[in-house]
Order: structure tokens, then sequence, then C-alpha cells
DNA sequence: TACATCTTGTAGCTTAGGCTACATTTTGCC
DNA sequence: GGCAAAATGTAGCCTAAGCTACAAGATGTA
């Protein structure tokens, strides 16, 4: 008989269809949130250490042109996070603040535990900034605890 | 005096601007090429249990309108990932196999060193389908460090 | 063989997030 | 105060990725 003769209806696969549809439609969801999070929180980190956020320093810390901070910036405040006037600085609200504390505790959280696995700091930062926004909170419960366990 | 006058001429960040922005930049990169890993993915997962991978039997496990598989499927091809002619199979090339590989194989990895760590195989089905494309060679390889030492 | 159902394809819409080019406002400095 | 440079804003373009609605081909069964 010929190698594989495809069955019309359907064998089961081995990982279940359903599963990954929700893993993948998660994963987007926290795709449609993460500029909002590391927006917040790179004006939070500005505002600590200049006093406030500008659109070149969003600009020149998030690599990309001060136009996509721009519009970006519209949406955030839409949305609530943050408050700009026209040429003036931008500021979070206490939405937006809040935000930026939960990111940027879990942003710590995963540097200090991709370093814990012996990961170089330059790795550990680039990896963070892209894993963190997918980081369940039990999966980031799970990291605190190994970390835990490592200082002992 | 008045709590903190933001002086224009920046003094320095906490954490270095141009260290963030390349890790946002790589990010960015990482998401480019996601839909194209997933996607080959769950073709060499569909051909393994079904014999080959339909339009339909994608759509619903990438949790997509079939509608979103054909227009991805197009620019597939085009970066020579796929072979596919109108109402056939979907097949991936030499490349599209190579690619599918390394996928499974880190996809594989992420799942079992979040288990490792004692997630719940739903959180960590879950979260593994957003962290896997964040993950460096550097911190696959620790991950893959880690799972040994466990198994000691 | 006919025909209903399943599958595949396509037209056209939306949103997000990039960009360049150019206009306008603010700021620093003489 | 005036002016150049810096910062900000805006118009308009592109691509990716989602969608609904509809058209057309393929398949299985009466
Ligand atoms: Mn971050
Ligand atoms: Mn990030
Ligand atoms: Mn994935
Ligand atoms: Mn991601």
């Amino acid at each position: 008989m010929p190698p594989k003769k495809p069955s019309r209806t359907a064998a089961k696969p081995v990982r279940p269809s359903a599963l990954q549809a929700e893993s993948l439609q998660q994963t987007r969801r926290e795709h449609a949130s993460e500029t909002a999070e590391d927006y917040v929180e790179a004006i939070a980190d500005l505002t600590a250490s200049l006093g406030e956020a500008r659109v070149v320093d969003l600009a020149r810390r998030l690599g990309v042109t001060h136009v996509t901070v721009n519009r970006t910036l519209a949406r955030l405040q839409q949305a609530g996070f943050v408050t700009a006037r026209p040429y003036r600085g931008i500021f979070l609200t206490a939405e937006g603040r809040q935000l930026a504390a939960a990111c940027q505790q879990r942003h710590t959280t995963v540097i200090a535990f991709l370093r814990s696995l012996g990961i170089s700091e330059h790795a550990a930062e680039i990896d963070a900034e892209g894993i963190e926004h997918h980081v369940s909170p039990e999966t980031l419960a799970a990291f605190e605890r190994h970390l835990r366990r490592e200082a002992r």
C-alpha cells in the first residue's frame, strides 16, 4: 500500500488541536497588550530618572521613530494609561502607574531568574524583553520560588 | 524648590536606553518570524498524525479562520517554507521541514523546562506557546542544562 | 448521476504598528 | 528680542494579521 493515505475522517492528533488553539489565542492576546506594557514601563523608568518622559526619549528607548511613539501614545491616552498635552511631557495616570509597577516587577524577576540559570546579562536582558509578556502568574510564582531556593 | 525640575540635558537613566532599544527590536524581529514558526510546526504535527495538513485542520489548530490560514500560506509559499496547489494539501519544503524540526524541539524543551519548575501542564502549554519564540540559543542551552541537572 | 455538504478560495474591511516627509511649536542662546 | 536647532505633531504610505460574506471546487452518499 502507498505510505500514508490521508484519512479524511480525522484520526486524533497527538497534541490536541483545541489546547494549541487556546494557547495561540492567549499568545495573541498577550501581544495585544505588550506595547502598552512596554510603553508604561519605559515612561515610569524615564520619569524616575529624568523627572519626565518626552517623546524623543521614548523613541530612543523603544527603538522606533517619534511618529510611532506619538500614535501609540494617542491610543494609550484613549485607554486611560497616560495623560499628555501637546508639546508637554507624558505622564502616567494612576492606572498607568499601577500597570507600570507590575511590569517593572515582573521584568526584574524574569531577568533575575534567567541570570540564576547562568545566562549572560546581555542575553538575559534581550530574552526577558520578549518572554516577560508570556509569563502567567503561575509561571511568575514558579520563577520566584526558584529564586528563593537558589538564595538558600 | 519644586520636587523635580526636568533637566533637559539628560542625566543617565538607570537602564541604558540603547540596550532596551536593542532588546525591543530583537523582540519585534522574533514576532515577525513567529507566525511562520507556529505554522510549519502545526503542518509538521498534522502531517505526522493525519498524513497531510489541510486548510481547515490548520485553522482549527491555530484558532483562526480558514481565510487567515490561506493568506498566511501564500506568504509562507513565497518564503519557500511550504508548497501548495489549489484544493490540495499543504506540504513542507526541505527548508520548512528543517525549521519545523527545530521549532518542535525547542517547543518540547520549553515545556519540559517549565514542567520541571512545578508548573501545571495546562499553564506550561499556554506559556510555552509564547515564550518559545523569545528563547535565544544561549537560553535554550541553559534550559537543557537545567533539565539534565534535574534528571540527576 | 445528482446533490447536499464540506472544503477551499477571494473580495474587501479593520486595526496595529512600522516608516518618510513635512509643518509647527518650543527651547536655548546670542 | 530674534533665530537656529530641537522637539513635537500630522499626512499619508506600507505590511501583517485578524475578520465577514460570498463564490466555487471536491466529495460522499442516496
Ligand atoms: Mn519590560
Ligand atoms: Mn517587553
Ligand atoms: Mn508559538
Ligand atoms: Mn511574544
